[in-house]
RNA sequence: GGGUCUAUGGCGCAGCCAGGUAGCGCACCGGACUUUUAAUCCGGUUGUCGAGGGUCCGAAUCCCUCUAGACCCGCCA
């Protein structure tokens, strides 16, 4: 007997943002445009999971617009970060720019102004392609206009009294020692070499020295150059515990997502935004990490990188959406092969909005309806699309590997799946052919065949290379394994190992006259 | 040391965040069709929802305790 209201569409994004405008409306904050973040790294390759942050927070933004607020996507690359790890598969030629920012660092491939740039398009690409829209910021921008100045003289000011709550809060303790400002070492462009010891509060000016640092495991060397910078202009930044925060304050951010990697600088800079800032912290949610299948933390290292751009080359970008916008709690294990069930469950949606699968349960099906529309931005389809089981598709796919389009589209029309052509579904075909080729390759096993299966097979190609009416396939290879004296069953199975590289397959027959008898019968001749 | 998540038929998972008949895929069994296999279609079996307690008319779902596993933080971002 539920007798709350539907907020919103009914799922997660307006509950979040419902209790966000509550929270907002107490604190009696202007509500003309509320401004949600979402940081990019640009350091390393660009996964499902930085996407994630992005695409949930623009679902967050739609749910203010649904409540009659105007709302607004920042997209801000952390682009002064320094680059600490060279990821796989970039040239070693990176090693000399380990610790400089990322958007001093020329591109690799050549194709951007740096490599953080290179990065961020990356993401900011698959964005465009699942079409979420935002607003562009960039960390080097941003402190070169000097932004952040006003937030940062006042936490340099506090920096004794933030150390020792970072210690507290978080156990870290270096901060009681150093100034949570990083510079940029103005004669090697080194980050992080450069410890900031002293501010001169009328000056606004680091001074810093530049030494050996530790990252990761490795000694990065630092020049010994004794510098200042100045807050207002110079390259440098904040330190990640309380840089959010300065952010939050200069650009009035008011909803944020984090995962749970950063919950502890998260846990500081909501501290710094309400207690040294005095500007309230904004709304936040926690993520969970994406995994991979073994229960690993998705790592660029290991190469099992999930990004945007490679799951699209085998799913629609509302299968992405719908990914991540079903729901955000607890720790999900990813991989490329929940793609197919995520294409299935978007079809599933659309039967159930428009009303081809009932839903007895009135909050299910809000729900349900809700989340439709969410994975179609807030602006759903007018009527239902054809839909085509993906898995069969694939299966399909693997079977014909030649003139594929065409060829899948017909059994498509046999099976009746489909009543005429459309370019929606080659589109899905396409698709359904990259993830066979890519992930359902057979691996080519020994097939033993006996003596009287090599003659029956001789038979058989023989009669396959004679005209023949296709309905009658079946039958000759029946008949020519009866009279070479193999088992029938025997038989087919070392057809379908020959063919399709398993012991299983679609009625042979008619099967064998779609890719074509010749082409069968030569096949069959290299095994014998 | 601090923190988070997960635990549901044989296997893989959804449902939990807004309590109201325990669901899906695979597997398995039966039937239909096909002169065999397979595919397809129809039907069916499978569960003390990790353990214990609490709230409630009612708990897989909310609260507390415990157990097991995974992950994150304690470099840096």
């Amino acid at each position: 007997m539920s007798e709350t209201e539907t907020i919103g569409k009914g799922i997660w994004i307006d509950k979040l943002a419902s209790e966000l405008l509550e929270r907002e409306k107490s604190l009696g904050r202007n509500l003309d445009l509320i401004k949600v973040e979402s940081g990019l790294g640009a350091s390393g390759i660009p996964h499902i999971g930085s996407l994630g942050d992005a695409v949930r927070a623009y679902g967050v933004k739609l749910a203010l617009e649904n409540f009659g607020y105007k709302s607004e996507l920042i997209a801000y690359s952390d682009d002064l970060d320094g680059l600490r790890k060279i990821p796989e598969g970039f040239p070693k030629s990176l090693q000399e720019h380990i610790a400089k920012p990322v958007s001093l660092i020329p591109d690799p491939f050549g194709c951007h102004e740096s490599y953080g740039m290179h990065m961020s398009s990356i993401l900011l690409d698959g964005l465009d392609k699942v079409g979420i829209k935002y607003q562009f910021r960039r960390a080097v921008d941003t402190y070169k206009q000097g932004l952040l100045k006003d937030q940062i003289h006042v936490i340099l000011q506090n920096s004794s009294k933030i150390g020792e709550k970072i210690s507290e809060l978080v156990g870290q303790e270096k901060f009681q020692k150093y100034l949570p400002y990083f510079p940029v070492c103005s004669n090697c462009s080194r980050l992080y070499t450069a410890e900031a010891t002293e501010y001169l509060s009328d000056e606004r000016k680091v001074l810093y020295k530049c030494h050996d640092t530790e990252i990761g495991s490795k000694i990065v060397n630092g020049c010994g150059h004794n510098g200042e910078a100045d807050i207002t202009q110079d390259l440098g930044k904040l330190a990640w515990k309380v840089e959010f925060a300065a952010r939050w304050a200069a650009f009035d951010i008011r909803f944020e997502a984090y995962g749970k990697d950063i919950m502890d600088s998260v846990k500081v800079n909501d501290w710094v935004a309400d207690e040294i800032l005095k500007y309230p912290h904004p709304h936040h949610v926690k993520y969970e990490m994406f995994l991979d299948k073994g229960g690993k933390k998705i790592s660029k290292s290991l190469g099992n990188v999930i990004t945007a751009q490679k799951w699209l080359e085998f799913g629609t970008p509302k299968s992405i959406l719908l990914l991540l916008y079903k729901r955000i709690t607890g720790a999900r294990e990813l991989g490329f092969e929940d793609i197919p069930s995520l294409m299935n469950e978007y079809n599933e949606l659309e039967n159930i909005y428009f009303g081809r699968i009932k839903v007895e349960n009135q909050a299910k099906l809000t729900k349900s309806n809700g989340l439709f529309e969410y994975v179609n931005l807030l602006n759903p389809p007018k009527e239902s699309s054809t839909h085509v089981n993906y898995r069969l598709l694939i299966e399909l796919s693997k079977i014909f590997k030649e003139d594929r389009i065409p060829r899948v589209m017909k059994k498509l029309l046999d099976y009746g799946v489909i009543k005429n052509p459309q370019p929606e579904i080659e589109k899905l075909i396409g698709l359904s052919g990259n993830y066979a080729d890519e992930f359902d390759q057979q691996e080519k096993t020994e097939i033993e065949i006996d003596e009287l299966t090599k003659k029956a097979l001789g038979e058989l190609t023989t009669a396959l290379d004679v005209d023949e009416e296709p309905e009658d396939i079946q039958n000759t290879i029946y008949q020519i394994a009866k009279s070479n004296g193999v088992q029938p069953k025997d038989f087919f199975k070392i057809l379908y190992q020959i063919i399709l590289g398993t012991s299983r397959g679609p009625k042979i027959g008619p099967f064998i006259s779609d890719i074509g008898r010749k082409k069968v019968s030569k096949t069959i001749s290299e095994y014998i």
